[in-house]
DNA sequence: CCGACATTTCGCCCGGCGTCTAAGAGTCGT
DNA sequence: ACGACTCTTAGACGCCGGGCGAAATGTCGG
């Protein structure tokens, strides 16, 4: 009587994430973003036809989505079990040494503040999660009432997070902080509010996104309490 | 200005896991279970020459853990982040087709249930889960005062669980099951005592577990309620 | 000390996959 | 309608890595 492994077959999403191109892709668009094929292709570091390819094979693997918009494709992750994978996989692996000063300098800005998919995360993520604790706003993986209030006066449409299917504000283990940050549709809501406010918007590289002036006022109004991200200035 | 990924390298890790023989390999590691290197070949349908090649690559990137005991060599998974991608990512990946009546019949036996790493997991795991609440015994993500009383009646140590270092009782999605089993160092305390207690005891093909006729009656007096598992017995 | 067994190491073959250049298909602006 | 741009397809090349058998290493039992 031989055994022989019939379960959920895991090596072809593995295959997909495994080579070292397309996981630079699938890294570039944690950020939540859609990209371009030629931004992929720039970000990754081969010919457009060689990205071409393996997107198309990520879109097979249904690891991506596309979307057409004129001469361009835009592509971006199929969805937030994808994010999760690439978390969980991220926490794993040793963090790359660092090459270059820039590269330094991109890891810095990383660690301070980024988009884990749809949610905040790094330095900023976790001290926000922190600070929502600390104030009696959240506790059990839910909002308290004080913290539903001060979430809806922010603009957080929280009955609709709670609607959504995803779980609704579990903690996410931060890979570089080691620590949690505040994610699912609620941690999606928040940030979503963030960047539209412009308390944070988008940087250059993927994935980054920095605190604002006026971020920073608003969060010390309505989180007292340390600075959310330090004030060493990213040099 | 270039942007270069420069995040955690992921692609090492899932190359470790794209490997179809190295993926049966986990896959069967995920039971819990040290497993020996011969074992470990039989199962992955490789010769012995062959899964050492791979065993020795899983042991170079940290996934798994070896331990000598006299001819022998036992692999095991190096630890529950481990396990953790591995589940995710069978989360994320179509079921196998089934191709014979064997596998048929076994992977029958894993949806009703099994180790999940160290953990109970399938029909089993997430309807265990649901009498506790049902019970009032578990709620946020915690055990609830009479949850506890209840648990150490069973045996479990349940301050020891909650110092451990890892989450105390998350709940974790099932990939058979889509809904949650308990999982964290609680679900790993309560697994190691049914079967100490041998309510539950493990099968022959890897992970899987089967409910005793104690442990129907234990578990029946211990959580009034619908059967932890279905009647039709596995053909 | 020797034979049986488990595992690893070695040498070799081979297929698959990632890479590129060049050409084709589709889209925008003028 | 034409050229510029984006992306995909086609074809060819190179190489890494998984597979095996045979031999070496290590371990147990007598």
């Amino acid at each position: 009587m031989e055994y022989i492994a019939h379960d959920a077959d895991i090596a072809p999403v593995a295959t997909l994430i495994a080579d070292p191109t397309r996981a630079a892709m699938l890294t570039a668009l944690l950020g939540g973003r859609a990209l371009a094929a030629g931004e992929l292709a720039r970000i990754s570091g081969v010919s457009a036809a060689t990205a071409s390819a393996h997107l198309a094979r990520l879109l097979g693997g249904g690891l991506v989505d596309v979307v057409s918009q004129g001469r361009h494709r835009y592509y971006r992750l199929a969805g937030h079990e994808v994010a999760e994978v690439l978390e969980v996989l991220a926490r794993m692996s040793a963090r790359r040494p660092v090459r270059s000063l820039r590269q330094s300098r991109q890891a810095k800005l990383l660690e301070e503040a980024r988009t884990c998919y749809d949610h905040l995360a790094g330095r900023a993520g976790v001290s926000l999660l922190d600070r929502l604790k600390e104030g009696g706003h959240y506790a059990a993986h839910d909002l308290t009432e004080t913290g539903e209030r001060l979430l809806t006066r922010l603009g957080v449409d929280v009955p609709d997070a709670r609607r959504a299917r995803r779980r609704f504000a579990p903690e996410c283990l931060d890979w570089t902080e080691r620590r949690s940050h505040l994610g699912g549709a609620l941690g999606a809501a928040i940030t979503t509010v963030l960047l539209e406010r412009g308390w944070y918007r988008r940087g250059t590289t993927p994935r980054a996104v920095v605190l604002t002036d006026e971020g920073r006022r608003g969060l010390a109004e309505l989180l007292p309490g340390k600075e959310l991200t330090s004030h060493t200035p990213v040099t």
